[in-house]
RNA sequence: CGGGGUGUGGCGCAGCCCGGCAGCGCGCUUGCUUCGGGAGCAAGAGGUCGCGAGUUCAAAUCUCGCCACCCCGACCA
């Protein structure tokens, strides 16, 4: 079933995520090519995120629906960024019950065009606005290139698509939704982002612009994480949905979609994973103690377990989730072993020894140290450590990243930088798509975000030196 | 699409050059002893050697063809 440990992070960083993913069971390929089955402890990691971001997003005022996955082939041609953007990953139905079909249908890759295509008899008034409208769902895109989580040709996502009688409206959307998913990112995976806009190069096939958190992985390349774009009045032109604004006018109408995927999973696999396998933080976790109880004979059994159930209810009383694993037929040194490759935040173990002293070991996932606790307020300190669990690994991560970024001027030292660790670079750039490509070309490093925040100062653009306010990122991507 | 790799009990691999009984480790089953960092002993079960042709008395092994998956690069959440 599963042979001892897995390759180094710093021997083969890919060999490690494979095997990791594997080896946790957070997910194993599936029979078709680039797909993979979301295993239960990959999927409850899921089930977590998407509550999570449910609840947020209902919060800010949007309610869940449904479209459906196949969509007209004809659709999709109707804006002509979008055909251009996804037309080469399309996945098409071309034979249904036996026949071919009139017009073939497209699995969807992304839903804008179903979903405009009914706004069109939804919305006729100002007072139809705004429309806030989120889906969970799968999509298909045919990459050149899959991995675990990260590219898959299947992927499980949440879309949101609102509809706005103003540009201003729609932006302030776009950048509500973009904080949405940095306070996410942030809080609940201890992923550290970078929030700003993309370049013209990288936005959204049909977006006027794109804005995207930015992680840094384990090996210092980055992971575009999520991304909100404001899509202007081009969707609702392609799809002729207008509205009477107040004035009694026919105007065409604004629109933001934004979205996250199960790649966040791949996200915290790298940002938090180590040598002995996956690191959860408490709030992503399936559940977060688990507890090993030992002993050897049964006498020693009924003892351990009458002193386990103190411990359940004061973790119960304290609202912290957890699992016993009392399986007999592995031993607690391979349980161990386990539950660190699947990441469980913190562990209590129980033995004879414990239940004498009236006590219990706590080991930290993130760290490695044995401490002793007391039974007396388990719950209640076991909460204290999972909050500061989850704040270390932020602090963790954080540090990190802050300690591979470097500010760059010169075309010289960022070539060098990226021919040796790499990281994030701090650089300007002149805002040409020439030099942004020439960039790319020569050392695989792309603008990742053009931050908000832009410094006072000037400087010159890092490739052709010229005098430049636009302050960017760039990093080597997945 | 280019380059590389792999395909042999559930998993990881050896065997292939040089054709001759299909092996090893882990896991699995049963029993006993174990159990605080991947337990020990004993006895078992388990395989169309990726698929298809060919050469040969004989093919996991040689030849030709095909397929699948993984990794690295160009496209992308």
């Amino acid at each position: 079933m599963m042979s001892k440990g897995i390759t180094g992070k710093e021997t083969d960083y890919s060999a490690w995520y494979n095997e990791l993913i594997l080896k946790s069971e957070l997910a194993d390929y599936a029979p078709v090519k680039g797909c993979m089955v979301i295993r239960p402890h990959g999927y409850a990691i899921w089930e977590k995120m998407r509550d999570g971001l449910d609840k947020m997003f209902k919060d800010t005022g949007h309610e869940n629906a449904y479209f459906p996955m196949l969509i007209p082939e004809s659709f999709i041609k109707k804006e002509a960024e979008h055909v251009k953007g996804f037309s080469p990953e399309l996945a098409v139905v071309t034979h249904a019950g036996g026949k071919e079909l009139e017009e073939p249908l497209v699995l969807r890759p992304t839903s804008e065009t179903i979903i405009w295509s009914m706004y069109k008899n939804w919305i006729h008034s100002h007072r139809d606005l705004p429309l806030l409208i989120n889906q969970w769902a799968n999509v298909i895109r045919w990459e050149m290139r899959t991995r675990l989580f990260l590219r898959t040709t299947e992927f499980l996502w949440q879309e949101g698509h609102t509809a706005h009688a103003t540009a201003e409206e729609a932006e302030e959307e776009t950048l509500r939704m973009l904080n949405v998913y940095k306070t996410f990112a942030e809080e609940q995976m201890a992923m550290p982002v970078l929030i700003g806009k993309k370049t013209e190069a990288q936005k959204f096939a049909g977006a006027v612009a794109t804005y995207a958190i930015e992680a840094m992985m384990g090996d210092k390349k980055a992971l575009q994480s999520g991304t909100s774009h404001f899509l202007g009045q081009n969707f609702a032109k392609a799809f002729d949905v207008k509205f009477q604004n107040e004035e009694n006018k026919e105007e065409y109408v604004y629109a933001t979609s934004w979205g996250v995927s199960t790649r966040l999973i791949g996200a915290l696999v790298m940002t938090h994973g180590d040598d002995k396998g996956l690191v959860l933080p408490p709030r992503l976790s399936p559940f977060e103690v688990i507890i090993i109880p030992i002993w050897k004979t049964d006498e020693e059994e009924t003892k351990v377990r009458s002193f386990l159930e103190k411990i359940e209810n004061s973790l119960k009383s304290a609202d912290v989730t957890f699992k016993i694993d009392d399986r007999t037929y592995v031993t607690p040194g391979w349980k161990f072993n386990e539950w660190e490759l699947k990441g469980i935040p913190l562990r209590i173990e129980v033995g004879p020894r414990d239940v004498k002293e009236n006590q219990l070991v706590m080991v930290r996932r993130d760290q490695s140290e044995k401490a002793v606790k007391h039974l007396e307020g388990v719950g209640k300190e076991s909460r204290t450590v999972l909050d500061a669990i989850q704040k270390d690994m932020f602090e963790k991560a954080k540090t990190f990243r802050e300690d591979n970024t470097k500010k760059i001027n010169s075309y010289d030292d960022f070539k060098e930088f990226y021919e040796s660790d790499g990281g994030f670079a701090e650089s300007y750039w002149c805002g040409s798509p020439v030099c942004e490509q020439e960039v790319q070309d020569e050392t695989k490093a792309t603008i990742r975000v053009i931050p908000f925040e832009q410094p006072e100062e000037r400087g010159s653009c890092i490739k052709c030196g010229k005098e430049s306010e636009t302050f960017v990122v760039f990093a080597k991507s997945y």
